[in-house]
DNA sequence: TGTTAGCACTCGTTTGTCTGGAGTGCTAAC
DNA sequence: GTTAGCACTCCAGACAAACGAGTGCTAACA
C-alpha cells in the first residue's frame, strides 16, 4: 500500500470527521467540524480540504449534498497512523470497568470474559476456548463405573478438566485400575496432546499386556475428546449489542449476524485461522478485512489471552466500522492484565 | 373461564381464520374463507358468523375494514377444544424429520436437541440441563492433583458428569486417598443430592477422623457445583428464527427477544417455576400467559423430557402467537419417542 | 497565497394530499 | 337462513411540495 502523508491540519479534520461519525452515526458536514474547538476555521476552508480527503480516498459522501463518512481506508489509516499519538483519554476512564473474577472452571471464566467485555464496550464479544492441543497433561485418572462403562478425566495444566465416559469389554477389579492409572500417569503426565505419538502408544500398550485392548480405548477417547473440543468452546456475549448500531440492522443483516454468534463455530475456525499473524498481539480488522463473510460491514478488534502456563486463546470484539478503535484495544489491554495478574501472581 | 361452545360452522371459520392467518400473518378476510373449499357460504354469511365469532372475543379486527385475526382467547380456544379433533395432519409429514444421535456427553445431547428442535419447527427453541438435584448420584472420586489441590468428579444416574477443584490444608498420600474414596463411595452413592444431610455427613466426619475437615470440603465443593449448576445449563438455538415473524421483530422487541434468550437463565428460571403443574406432560402458554416479560407476544410449547433414571428437565419451543400449535406438539411428542428409544431401549 | 463569505444547486427527508383497494356492517330481497 | 348490493371506513402507496443540510464554485479579502 502506497504511503499517504498528511498535513496536520488534515489529520486532525479526519480525526474529527471518524469521532463525529462515531458518536453520531450520520454523515458529518463541514459545519459541524468549524464549530468544533481547535479547529477555528470556516466551513469553506473545511470543505476544501474534505475534498483533498476524499480525493485520496480516506472519505466519501453517501449521496451529493451529504456530509462525509471515513471509509474502510480512512479507517486503516486512522489505526495504523494516527490512533496512538492522540492520547486524550484519560486514564481514570478505564476506572469504572467491570472486574474479572477468579473462578476455578475455565469454561466459566471465559464466558465471563465475554460478558465483561460486552458490558464494558457495547459490542458483541467472543471468546475462542484454549487450544489444547499445545497444552500439556497434568494428571488423567480412569475409574470403573460399574456397568461395564469408565470414567476417563482428564485435567490438563491451567486447570482444564475433560471427562469421557468410555465402554470397555473386560471387566477390570480394584487393582488392575490402581496400575492402569500409575501406567497412564507415569508416561503420559507432563505431555501435549500432539506429543502423544505411536511410540509412546506402543510402549504403553506393550507395558500393558493383556490390558492393552483398554488402554488403547482409553487413549482414543481423550484423543476424540480433544479433537472435538474445537468445535464447541466458542463463548460468545452481547449480540444484541449490534441492534444498537442501524448500519448493521438494516435488511436481513442482522439476523445473519446473529445466526453467526448463535453457530460459534465458523468464527472460532476464522480466528483461529489467523493465528500466526499474531505477534503484535493485538489485530484490528476492518470491513472487508473481516474473514468471515457475513461480518464484512463491522469490524473486528482480536486479542490473545493467556491464563499462565502457556494455555492461550483468541478474544474478539465485534462492532460497527465506526467502533471506538481506542476504547476497545485499550479495554482489551486492561482485560489482558486483569487476567496476567490474575493468573501469573498466586502460581509465581 | 365460561365455556363457550360453538356450533360447527363457526368452529370450521374459527379454524379457518387461524390456520389462514398462521400462514400468511395478514389478517383474514371474509372473501378469502368463502373461497377456501368445504366452506361453500357467500362473504356475507361469513362475515355475519365472523360478527358473533367477535362478540365472543375469539377473534379481533386490527381496525376498522381489515380482515379478523385470532385473539388469545381464540387460540386458547383452538388449542384447548379443537386442535386433537382435527387430524388433517398425515402421519407421513414428520417422517422427514432430523434424528437425533446418541452421544454421551449430557450438555452435548440437549444442545443436539435444541438444535434439532429448531431445525425442525422453524422457531426458537430452549433446553434445560436436568434438575440433578432429584437425581442419584452414582459415583464419585476424589484425587490428588499434586499442588495442593483435589480433583473431585461426581457422576450421577445418566451419566451426568461433573467435575470440581477443591483447595485442601493437609497433604494427602495416594493410600488416604484410596481411604477416603471408599468411605465417600459407600456413604454416598444411590443417595439423590437432596438426601445428603446433616445426618449422613456427621456419620462419615466420624468414620473420617483426622481427615473429616477435607471430606467436609469434598461435600461443599459438591454441593455448590450442583447449585451453581442451575443457572448454566440452559441451551438455545434457532433464535433467528424469529426474524421470520414481522410481528416479533417491529421496534425493540427482536433485541429484547434475542436478549432474553441469550441470557438464559431467566428463561430457566420461569420455565422450572412451572414444574409442579406439568402432570399432562406438554403445556402450552399463548400470549400473555408466558411467564417470561419479554415474550409476552410470543406463544412457548414446553414438555419435560426423561433421558432414563429419572433425569428430567423442560423442553421449550418459542415462536409467535400464531405458531403451528399442531405441529410443535406433534414434534415434541416425537422428540420424546425418539429419546426414549435412545434411552431406553439399550439399557432395559 | 491562504482564507472566507456568498450563492446557486443537489438531493434526501419529511409532510400533506389523494386515490385505490380491501374489507366491513347493514338493509333488503330471495 | 342466505345472499346481493351499497355506503362507509381505513390503510397503503403514490405523488408533489416544502424544507434543510450540505456541497462546489467564485469572488473578495488579509
Amino acid at each position: 500500500m502506497e504511503q499517504i502523508e498528511l498535513d496536520d491540519r488534515k489529520k486532525k479534520i479526519l480525526i474529527a470527521i471518524i469521532q463525529n461519525y462515531q458518536e453520531t452515526g450520520e454523515p458529518v458536514g463541514s459545519r459541524t467540524i468549524s464549530k468544533m474547538t481547535e479547529l477555528n476555521y470556516s466551513p469553506a476552508t473545511i470543505r476544501n480540504e474534505m475534498a483533498d480527503l476524499e480525493e485520496l480516498g480516506l472519505i466519501v459522501q453517501p449521496h451529493t449534498s451529504a456530509g462525509r463518512i471515513p471509509t474502510d481506508k480512512g479507517y486503516r489509516y486512522y489505526v495504523d497512523q494516527m490512533m496512538e499519538k492522540t492520547q486524550n483519554l484519560p486514564a481514570a476512564a478505564s476506572s469504572q470497568e467491570v472486574l474479572i473474577k477468579r473462578v476455578d472452571r475455565v469454561e466459566e471464566l471465559l464466558l465471563q470474559m465475554a460478558q465483561v467485555l460486552a458490558a464494558s464496550t457495547n459490542y458483541a464479544t467472543m471468546v475462542t476456548g484454549p487450544h489444547l492441543k499445545k497444552n500439556k497433561l497434568k494428571f488423567l485418572q480412569i475409574s470403573a463405573m460399574g456397568d461395564g462403562r469408565m470414567l476417563a478425566v482428564v485435567v490438563l495444566e491451567g486447570n482444564v478438566v475433560r471427562n469421557n465416559i468410555i465402554e470397555i469389554d473386560e471387566t477390570l477389579d480394584q487393582e488392575t485400575v490402581s496400575s492402569l492409572n500409575m501406567l497412564l500417569n507415569t508416561h503420559l503426565s507432563g505431555l501435549s496432546i500432539e506429543e502423544i505419538n505411536l511410540a509412546v502408544i506402543s510402549r504403553m500398550k506393550e507395558e500393558a499386556g493383556q490390558h492393552a485392548a483398554t488402554v488403547s480405548r482409553v487413549i482414543d477417547a481423550v484423543a476424540e475428546t480433544f479433537a472435538r473440543e474445537n468445535d464447541f468452546s466458542v463463548y460468545t456475549s452481547g449480540a444484541t449489542n449490534i441492534f444498537k448500531y442501524p448500519e448493521l440492522t438494516g435488511g436481513d443483516r442482522a439476523s445473519e449476524l446473529i445466526s453467526t454468534l448463535e453457530e460459534k463455530k465458523s468464527l472460532g475456525n476464522a480466528l483461529v485461522q489467523y493465528e500466526g499473524e499474531s505477534r503484535k498481539n493485538i489485530q484490528i480488522f476492518i470491513g472487508d478485512e473481516v474473514p468471515v463473510d457475513s461480518m464484512k460491514d463491522c469490524s473486528v478488534v482480536t486479542a490473545t489471552y493467556e491464563l499462565g502456563d502457556g494455555v492461550q486463546g483468541k478474544l474478539g470484539v465485534i462492532g460497527p466500522k465506526r467502533m471506538d478503535y481506542r476504547k476497545v484495544v485499550e479495554t482489551l489491554k486492561d482485560t489482558m492484565t486483569q487476567l496476567d495478574h490474575i493468573f501469573k501472581k498466586p502460581e509465581e
